[in-house]
DNA sequence: AGTATTTCCTACTAAAAAGTAGAACAAATA
DNA sequence: TATTTGTTCTACTTTTTAGTAGGAAATACT
């Protein structure tokens, strides 16, 4: 099994994906990095980066029914697996171990249970 | 001025760098990241992430005094700038507020001052 | 049928991050 | 002074991540 490690940006969209739910399609996810990061974002860029973290296991996806909007191709709706979860998981308590151990963040109160 | 992001492992080596304080040496360093991470890795690869991490004004570092161990090569400490801090404190908030919004994460107390 | 709209997709390129190899240096001990 | 130990340092390569450009679908409206 590969060393699957997660980058900053992977890590940034894997997220999105899990606080979009059903919401979760490249079009919805590029916008709200956006409006969460204030940095723009290709949508290409979104899109490749989705398949990488597709082709790593940390996502699946379907195509979506058609809606009755304006027009448009269907969607493709993306998930977070068990193993992206986890790898999300893993991160975020390596992170707040981290910062509990350094002094200048040290007064936060870290709490997951 | 640049677009000065922090790859995954140069954000732990920050914090280590914050961590150890005093004894924020490269060799103590990479020592560190291997006990807290269980990966290995090369002392190179520390040394030249720490390089790029002082490039990017995130840290800065001076030669140290010879210590009355059995022998070696003066220390070079690092510390880290108000740059850097600023760098790892926006991507905590940044990431504390992804966690919150993420259903399967938001139970957990998130509690920064 | 034709057009506008929304979204997907792929192949490519660029940039950045991570890792390697191996020499060089400084100090203490023998 | 020779050896050992702990450590730095640099140039280079590899791998991974991020970004670009532009075409192709699919759908609804007219």
């Amino acid at each position: 099994m590969k060393e699957t490690k997660l980058g900053e940006f992977e890590e940034v969209l894997l997220l999105l994906v899990g606080i979009l739910g059903e919401e979760a399609y490249s079009f919805k996810v590029a916008e709200e990095f956006e409006s969460q990061t204030k940095r723009e974002v290709s949508i290409g860029a979104v899109h490749s980066t989705l398949n990488r973290l597709e082709e790593k296991g940390f996502l699946e996806s379907e195509m979506g029914q058609a809606t009755a909007e304006r027009g448009g191709r269907r969607k493709r709706i993306y998930t977070i697996t068990a193993s992206g979860q986890r790898a999300l998981e893993t991160s975020r308590d390596f992170r707040v171990s981290l910062w509990s151990q350094f002094p200048a963040f040290a007064t936060g109160k870290l709490n997951f249970d």
